[in-house]
DNA sequence: TGTACATCAGTGAACGCGCGTTCACTGATGTAC
DNA sequence: TGTACATCAGTGAACGCGCGTTCACTGATGTAC
């Protein structure tokens, strides 16, 4: 009874909301525009709630509609949450790529603590958002192959910036030392997508500097900084801005 | 009409079953007994289905009791989730501190690896728990008090390998630098809880690498290391033991 | 040692709630001739 | 250009589920005299 639902279709009805207005019917405008509308309600549940709390219910109530009405732009709680999942890594690749470009060009250091930076102020702002990408799985759901893509926008970033400090000859090589065959191995996922002039050494490095992001960040949202950082929140992003400044010494971005 | 439940009594029930055997009546000790029982329970719930599914319903069901009856034991679902946070800490850090005690006394940088191997093989053993105590926030959940004393058996046991390493000499203290003004008043509140021979720059490190090891057992847990490191297991240990020597040499353990 | 009263454990029924999902349906929009 | 049929959007009712928590109650255990 469903309509065949295509997800892509879906996804570019969200992601890219102003193309060009074609000659389409009526009903597939009305389609792409509640669709995006049941997305932005979901959003904006999600911000207020967090996961857990997201149902199609509430969302169908929020429209004016039937939750009945909503199974066809959507196919399951599920595939919202996916949706959701997707916009997240997206705005936080958005927002931590146009903060990294905003820097001066030569100035890697820069560069990199804007990227930082880029990263924090996104997720403060996006508690929830962040959450769902980055803290405990959400139970019995298991992401799709669509994420990938937008999973990867930060750390293609990254990846740019550890090759810009190898192409300047900012990473020291004699400090790099050759990986033991077990851990060459174990990177060779990674090293599939990173291109040939970021060494091993480098590469490994450049993973503990994501961890590392991305570590301190949920520490400080979930609340692992209490009684250890001061509250006050100018002193918390002192404190990260020097935690960055440290993980970049690892990377020669410092 | 509920007795006057007194949440330290409880904590001393589970966490101590063994005490000595005082003249308590029967009525004291089937108590203590059906509390553990009640805790017992909802962590093999927890472990089984994540504390999303954790609800007193089941583990009166799993008990043969009827709902209602756990309420003599328990005051409320967040009690209960306060008792299985605080039991996580603590089996954690049993763990971690059983882990480095084993390692030889004089040899810093295995005592290190113990702690971390430890850390991460409690984590993957409980991914659950991890992911309670590290994770996301349960929503409309805040910690109470009791938990932070459990929760900092961690760190504790890091803050004493630092203290071992600066004692011994082995941090560079040419590369230490003064920390700037408004990052040292950011760590004024760990610095209280932290022995003074670790110095200002030492600490930072500290939390760096203490940043390090919870967000790279995350990584590995929350799935974020597909497609990034291999999945075998023994070359994931690999990658996980080359990422902590790493981290080790930032705060002369290596 | 035995009895009277107080305390406590566990029962069973109920309240009120919200959820995801299915299904047969009406009425509006789109399309082919 | 108009009509007949096909497609689709949204409705309303329902299914079946589980949850946390309260409350008045029975019967067992504990205690004071």
């Amino acid at each position: 009874l469903l309509p065949p639902l295509s997800f892509a279709g879906i996804i570019d009805a969200v992601t890219a909301p102003d193309r060009a207005v074609t000659a389409r019917t009526v009903r597939e405008r009305a389609r792409e525009e509640l669709t995006r509308e049941i997305v932005a309600a979901a959003r904006r549940q999600l911000a207020v709630e967090g996961a857990a709390a997201l149902s199609l219910r509430a969302v169908a109530r929020e429209l004016g509609l039937v939750s009945s009405a909503v199974y066809r732009y959507v196919a399951s709680r599920d595939e919202l949450l996916t949706l959701l999942i997707i916009e997240a890594y997206d705005t936080l690749g958005g927002a931590v790529e146009g903060a990294e470009e905003a820097a001066p060009r030569g100035d890697l250091a820069a560069r990199w603590q804007a990227a930082c930076a880029g990263f924090r102020r996104w997720s403060l702002d996006h508690p929830h958002e962040f959450a769902l990408v980055f803290g405990s799985p959400v139970p019995g759901y298991a992401a799709p192959q669509d994420t990938i893509g937008p999973a990867s926008r930060v750390p293609r970033v990254l990846i740019g910036l550890l090759a810009a400090a190898a192409d300047a000859g900012l990473v020291d090589h004699e400090a790099a030392r050759d990986l033991p065959a077990d851990v060459r191995r174990a990177l060779s996922p990674v090293r599939a997508g990173v291109p040939d002039t970021i060494p091993d050494d480098l590469l490994a490095r450049g993973l503990l500097v994501w961890t590392l992001l991305v570590g301190a960040v949920s520490f400080e949202l979930f609340g692992h900084t209490h009684n250890v950082v001061d509250d006050e929140p100018d002193l918390r992003t002192a404190f990260f801005t020097d935690q960055m400044r440290r993980a970049a010494e690892l990377v020669g971005l410092a």
